[in-house]
RNA sequence: GCGGGCGUGGCGGAAUGGUAGACGCACGGGACUUAAAAUCCCUUUCCGGUACCGGAGUGUGGGUUCGACUCCCACCGCCCGCACCA
């Protein structure tokens, strides 16, 4: 009986909730409604410990809010297209379509057995082709509407596996799988116009008031709005059809100090010089070499070439300068041209320096000019500097105001323009890949790109396909490709790019409130649950995903898919941080690293040792969990050996839910033992015992007191403080006198206090200690206001800041009662030796302190 | 490189600008036991000396404030994202 045995009680609880059906999500008019959804995962196999910490974190919001009388939706499904399952059909030649469903079938099993409050019944997998059928349906809709084009866009070519890398998939320069160097290449792609949306997404951020701000920031920066001016430097003579140089720069104040102009290698100038200039060829080839990732770009070397070329430079017919190309001039962003002004601009300087280019150093400075040494000086966007012999004729500015000055300036002179440019690129949803979603368009000769007819969807993937040759399989297959022009009925081909995996999960939040509605959503049910009122997920997801999902929602709203209000889908927004784990490596004979999972590693503090043959092993500290790193946690175990609540308990204990957590074996033992600690209190619990009155009393004010302070931690995702709460409300339960009876009211408010984070312990005290029904349907505890007074609070005593001493008063005390008897306490008079204090600051209910 | 974040005892962490270290782990001591396990009780930021007390202390250096882990500036370290990983 006092023993607690999670073999038993959690299957037979987790029966009773689905025999009662009590986590079916239920349209209920009588009630508000609660949308709180967890990121879905990917199938990659098992469940690892930060699945245990999202889902969980998830299921005890979804507990609570239940508790507090909403009707409650949390749904889970499955982000079940993308590469690994291709990739491991290529390694091991099974199909991709096999590897997913088992892999959904074994993480389901696995999280099954967690008591999640989820209703199981609207599960579903991206690669499902009712899902899928939707997707097709609204990207139709979406091109009818105008939201998708198609157009040239660069990628990067493996010519050994004939197939496009992701950027990862690049490892300097050369293909992870056959090590060949990568090429660029340009492929004709589709295209969602999301940089329509530019000004509209980065306005509606300001109302997410319920987002981290930190998101919010990244997104902003991501999107990346700027006003500069567009302009034209006149080449001296016209090159290739070319006039002239057209740049946009966000610090047209600086152009007098202008010492060349800047185009990307892939500008199409530098493209048409490229035909006569052969020394210029090799150098964009090499530029070219490079993968297409932004990170790397910025990382290279900066690097340029003279074309030999000279422009005009607007002010000053007489003054030419050169033009250059240059490897950190993105083609994506601008006009891909730039000019460059060395004694302003950092990276502009430095280019200058290396390849011996002018640096014109006198125009502006703060007090006194000093010729530009090796650190450009950046004109503050908000503080005032003096700007020298400046055309627009500025003497004391902003660079602020310098900058609108100078736009008007050149738009009064009609040499420039005045441009709001955007950071943010159109989504590129092509991939050359088989398991993904099919893009449902066919190419005909006579009628271009056709889209198919609704009624012929989905388009299904098919299923015999091969992995054991180069390419796209679904290029190669027999017959599918081939169809009739869905406009003509002539033989036409279909489109064998499948959809970026982000497109998948930009609208499942939607499908979930009517996951077998015939159309992409049932608007009645769309209208009732959305929006998500609570999203939970990785800080990972801060911009593509969350932005994609956010343009996504506006398209479903264009196209009649979603109501108006939930063009901005998720109302809350919390990033949970990362469940991180030392990883364990030795090297080969070549220094390339092995792996080793943790529990092949004995550690201790002379160093970490293979547990097999002694020798020793790297430790790198805090990195997040990786299936190829080897430095994974299978919570399987845990929950075998404890349960699931203990793992509940201790992956919400400890550490806050937005930081990264440090997985440890040591804390799920403490945690078993604390829940059968709680058990103990329930089972040898005496409810006839007798008493005293002041310890009932103290005990139920205690029980408010953790009632109120659990609920505070709750609300405001401090999970960890809850628990804390828990803990301490235990160690009184389990000290107090008060009576059988008293103490039986305790634990049944502990219960339901503990029904979120340990659903299965707290269902079985609640009924070992009589009470009606489910603890999950009995709601959630209300604090009596009265029993929160305090008679007396306890106010510390500072002197000069320093904590000396602490002073009781009664609660409502006034500031000059207060500070009567300050005056009075010993500690206060020696440290004032007679005199006076110099100030006195009482803030009533918080502090005292005595300035000497 | 750019954008964003984080940094508190041996460890995880707590603290509306107001007693730094709640709560837990680990360590140490004790009770119970023939013994062990389990359980219960006590101690524990560091330094100095007897329980009382003094000094230092929230990555580093400055600043604002009666008062700073909290706000501002600079730096160091680590983490996330950078558009074809999910």
């Amino acid at each position: 009986m006092s023993r607690l045995t999670p073999s038993e009680i959690e299957p037979k609880w987790q029966r009773a909730w689905d025999e009662a059906g009590t986590f079916a999500a239920r349209r209920d008019p009588a009630k508000p409604k609660y949308y709180v959804l967890e990121m879905f995962p990917y199938p990659s196999g098992r469940i690892h410990i930060g699945h245990v910490r999202n889902y969980t974190m998830g299921d005890l919001v979804a507990r609570y809010k239940r508790s507090r009388g909403f009707a409650v939706l949390h749904p889970m499904g499955w982000d079940a297209f993308g590469m690994p399952a291709e990739n491991a059909a290529m390694a091991s030649g099974g199909h991709p379509k096999d590897w997913t469903y088992s892999n959904i079938a074994t993480m389901r099993d696995q999280m099954k057995p967690l008591g999640l409050s989820i209703d199981w019944s609207r599960e579903f997998a991206t690669c499902d082709p009712e899902y899928y059928a939707q997707q097709q349906r609204l990207f139709i809709d979406f091109l009818e509407a105008g939201l998708i084009y198609r157009k040239a866009a660069v990628v990067n070519w493996d010519p050994v596996d004939m197939t496009v890398l992701a950027n990862e998939q690049v490892i300097d320069g050369k293909g992870w799988r056959s090590g060949a160097p990568v090429e660029r290449r340009e492929l004709v792609q589709w295209f969602f116009k999301i940089s329509d949306y530019s000004e509209e997404l980065l306005e509606a951020l300001d109302g997410l008031d319920k987002w981290p701000e930190k998101v919010r920031l990244m997104q902003a920066n991501w999107i990346g709005k700027s006003r500069g001016l567009q302009f034209s430097f006149a080449l001296t003579e016209p090159v290739a059809g070319h006039e002239g140089i057209e740049v946009y720069t966000t610090r047209p104040d600086t152009l007098m100090g202008a010492s060349f102009v800047g185009i990307s290698p892939d500008h199409p100038l530098s493209r048409a010089l490229e035909a006569e200039n052969s020394d210029l060829a090799a150098f964009n080839a090499e530029i070219r070499r490079l993968g297409t990732s932004e990170e790397e770009l910025e990382k290279a070397e900066k690097r340029g070439f003279d074309t030999g070329l000279k422009v005009r430079h607007p002010l000053n017919p007489d003054w030419e300068l050169p033009v250059w190309v240059a490897n950190f001039i993105l083609m994506d962003y601008g006009t891909g041209a730039i000019f460059a002004c060395p004694a302003h601009d950092q990276r502009d300087l430095d280019f200058c320096r290396k390849y011996d280019l002018p640096v014109i150093d006198t125009f502006l400075a703060l007090d006194d000019p000093e010729p530009v040494g090796d650190v450009a000086f950046v004109p503050p966007k908000t503080e005032k500097v003096h700007w020298v012999d400046h055309f627009a004729g500025l003497t004391e500015a902003t660079g602020e105001e310098a900058i609108d000055a100078t736009i008007a300036f050149a738009e009064n002179a009609s040499w420039g323009q005045g441009i709001t440019n955007f950071r943010l690129r159109d989504w590129g949803l092509s991939r050359q890949r088989y398991w993904g979603c099919p893009i449902p368009v066919v190419h005909c000769e006579d009628c271009g790109v056709v889209p198919e007819k609704r009624e012929n969807l989905p388009v299904r993937l098919p299923d015999d396909v091969s992995f054991d040759q180069p390419g796209n399989p679904l290029d190669r297959h027999p017959t599918w490709r081939h169809v009739p022009c869905p406009a003509c009925g002539k033989p036409a081909l279909r489109e064998t790019d499948t959809m970026d995996t982000f497109v998948d999960s930009s609208w499942y939040f939607a499908r979930f409130t009517a996951p077998d509605a015939p159309t992409p959503t049932d608007m009645e049910e769309a209208s009732y649950w959305m929006n998500v009122d609570q999203y939970i997920g990785g800080i990972e997801h801060a911009i593509l995903h969350l932005l994609y999902s956010r343009f996504f929602a506006r398209a479903m709203h264009l196209t009649g898919h979603l109501p108006a209000s939930a063009k901005e889908p998720f109302d809350a927004l919390f990033t949970q941080g990362m469940v991180t784990h030392a990883i364990f490596q030795t090297r080969d004979d070549q220094g390339r690293p092995i792996y080793h999972l943790p529990e092949a590693v004995d550690v201790s503090e002379e160093g970490a040792r293979l547990k097999e043959t002694g020798q020793a092993v790297e430790v790198i500290p805090s990195a997040k969990m990786s299936k190829s790193k080897k430095n994974v946690v299978d919570p399987a175990a845990i929950i075998e050996r404890f349960g699931a609540d203990t793992a509940r308990w201790f992956v919400m204990s400890d550490s806050p839910p937005e930081r990264d957590v440090e997985w440890t074996d040591a804390g799920a033992e403490a945690a078993f033992k604390h829940l059968g600690r709680v058990w103990r209190l329930v089972a040898e619990l005496d409810r006839s015992a007798p008493g005293d009155t002041d310890e009932d009393k103290a005990l139920a004010r205690a029980a408010a007191q953790t009632v109120e302070a659990v609920t505070e931690g709750i609300e405001g995702f401090a999970f960890n403080t809850s628990i804390a709460k828990l803990y301490a409300f235990t160690n009184t339960v389990s000290k107090s006198r008060a009576s059988g009876a008293a103490k039986a009211d305790a634990l049944r408010t502990m219960a339901q206090l503990m029904s979120p984070m340990t659903p299965h312990l707290a269902e079985e005290m609640w009924a070992a200690l009589g009470g009606a029904g489910l603890v999950a349907d009995a709601g959630w505890p209300e604090a009596d206001p009265a029993l929160l007074v305090e008679d007396t609070v306890t106010l510390p005593i500072q002197i000069n800041g320093k904590r000396r001493g602490e002073l009781a008063v009664p609660a409502g005390a006034d500031k000059s009662a207060i500070e009567a008897l300050v005056m009075g306490e010993p500690a206060v008079q020696r440290a004032l030796d007679g005199g006076q204090p110099k100030k006195l600051i009482v803030v009533p209910g918080r502090i005292v302190n005595v300035v000497v």
